[in-house]
RNA sequence: GGGGCGGUAGCCAAGUGGCUAAGGCAACGGAUUGCAAAUCCGUCACGCGAGGGUUCGACUCCCUCUCGCCCCUCCA
């Protein structure tokens, strides 16, 4: 089956083939760790992953690798040679803060000075959210997940490599810049080519300090700075690498090739992080691509606006599973949410559209997961378990869904391939948990492989204690104690389902 | 101002130049139930942001407008 992937870099849909058949090798832009990572970032992690698991359905082997930025790049680059507040200083403030507010446990970091520490407890913190939410490479750490303060050799290489090769240059103030216009195609992927910047900036881009740079859209690969908090020695002092410069080190270094397949990340990466990413890769490898297919997940709205945190809006991983949602009322549910459900939440929408992130798309999420959950359970009951493996896509459901997800990864489509089949019997119950299991290889749902703790089986006995009593009730026909009771249990976060072999109370998923 | 993406029912969300515009949620009617929940059966867009144009025919192609989002400072 023909995978087509929309390009941001020829702005259309174009048929993927690997540019080495043995395997797809592919990069994603990750997360900083300088605090919990948001829903936001996993949207375009979770996506990252989605392309991954589809190349792996259609047979492909497929290489990924993600990077964590862990340098203190600065908060105002406005000069693009590093001004303001070190973005790791900024998080060491926060993090005394946090301590003192509880959001952070205590001892989780014994010394918030201490960079190194701070930045291993947030990817510390990301790893453990990646995987909860089955997101592949997470289990890969630190092979395939990789930090970018131990790649500075390697960046400091190809900066030396990409002076020796006219495309970057030491300023007058002694910073490494990377000459733009070195680069004929500097503008390519994002439309933002030299002279529409330059016209199209208002003024902004040929501002003040400007001095030190032969273009204005120079940008920085190293600044020496010794009072920099994370600092390194280098040809061009001790100091720290541009933020742009880690990812074409580490995909070329780990991928283990000059062009690779598949470049990911959020739509705000592509100007300018991409565009100078390109700039970097193909000015040190020679090669006129860095990456064939460069992807692009759009932002993620929530309850319809942008997320912020003045709005209280703003939600970690953390926050969503523990409850902290607010729903329609504005008041957090306090009913934690199954990690399987934020995974399809954060993944049921085209990734090319913004995504409205609302409590009742959690709830109805929950009820995919719930239904397709049941519905592997009825097909393993009526299979005794047997689970046939030599499914293909002459199966009409796993078709449907695997063409839906070739056509640049309609995952809506897909859904509404096996929804349907979901509520169905099928004849062969074995071959249909054939089906689902290579339909959940990709969805990560039902179930999701990497669940986290259990709940308390102190609290299910506890329900289950109830249900007896409810059970009881019914059978005294004393209605409104069942009610009561029933209303207990709910309350509880549970559904109840009364049948005839008893009461079944199960946990919501959200 | 420049670059880019998107606007399909109450909500989420597919799709196509021409059979009845997927699927899910919600809603409504029915079966079931002590009542519910779950389940099952059924109903639910003469219309696809607005206005033009091309065409025998457009929601699908073109133009204009409008609204939303991203980038042009770090940001998934």
């Amino acid at each position: 089956m023909e995978i087509r992937f929309f390009n941001t870099l020829t702005g259309t849909s174009e048929v993927f083939q690997p540019v080495h058949s043995d395997c797809v090798r592919m990069y994603s832009c990750g997360p900083t760790v300088y605090d919990f990572a948001h829903i936001g970032n996993f949207r375009s992690f979770l996506f990252a992953d989605l392309i991954r698991r589809t190349l792996e359905f259609f047979g492909h082997r497929v290489h990924h690798v993600m990077n964590i930025t862990d340098v203190g790049h600065m908060t105002d680059d406005a000069s693009a040679d590093g001004g303001g507040e070190d973005k790791m200083q900024a998080a060491a403030r926060r993090m005394k803060e946090d301590k003192k507010s509880g959001r952070v446990p205590e001892g989780a970091v014994q010394n918030p000075d201490d960079p190194y520490q701070i930045a291993k407890y947030f990817t510390d913190a990301f790893l453990e959210d990646a995987r909860t939410l089955g997101v592949k490479v997470a289990f890969e750490y630190p092979d395939n997940v990789l930090q970018a303060t131990q790649h500075i050799d390697a960046m400091q290489a190809m900066i030396s490599q990409l002076i020796q090769r006219g495309h970057a240059y030491v300023g007058p103030d002694g910073v490494v810049y990377y000459s733009v216009e070195s680069f004929p195609a500097y503008g390519r992927l994002s439309g933002n080519t030299l002279d529409r910047l330059m016209t199209g900036a208002g003024g902004r881009v040929s501002e003040e300090n400007q001095a030190n740079k032969r273009h204005p859209a120079d940008f920085m690969l190293w600044k020496p700075d010794s009072s920099h908090i994370m600092k390194w020695d280098s040809p061009w002092g001790a100091g720290y690498p541009g933020w742009h410069i880690e990812c074409s080190c580490m995909a070329r270094k780990r991928l283990g090739r000059d062009v690779i397949d598949i470049h990911t990340g959020g739509e705000d990466l592509i100007f300018p992080h991409h565009e100078c990413e390109i700039a970097q890769t193909c000015g040190a490898t020679g090669e006129n691509s860095f990456a064939r297919f460069w992807m692009h997940a759009r932002f993620l709205l929530v309850e319809g606006e942008k997320m912020s945190k003045s709005r209280g809006n703003f939600y970690t991983v953390r926050d969503v599973l523990q409850g902290r949602v607010r729903d329609e009322k504005g008041q957090p549910t306090g009913v934690s949410v199954h990690p399987a459900v934020l995974r399809l939440e954060l993944l049921k929408s085209h990734y090319r559209g913004n995504m409205n992130f609302t409590h009742k798309g959690l709830i109805d999420s929950a009820g995919v997961v719930r239904r397709l959950t049941e519905f592997r359970a009825r097909l393993e009951a009526a299979s005794g378990g047997r689970c046939e493996a030599a499914v293909d896509l002459s199966h009409p459901v796993l078709n449907a869904f695997a063409a839906a997800l070739a056509d640049d990864l309609n995952i809506a489509g897909a859904l509404g391939a096996i929804l349907p089949w979901a509520t169905t019997t099928p004849a062969d119950p074995a071959v249909a948990l054939g089906v689902l299991e290579r339909v959940n290889d990709v969805l990560g749902v039902a179930p999701l492989a990497t669940s986290g703790g259990e709940q308390a089986s102190d609290e299910q006995a506890e329900i289950q204690q109830l249900c007896a009593q409810l059970d009881d009730a019914r059978r005294r026909k004393d209605f409104a104690a069942a009610d009561q009771i029933r209303g207990q249990i709910q309350k509880r976060g549970y559904d109840v389902k009364t049948s005839p072999t008893g009461t079944l109370a199960e946990k919501r998923l959200a």
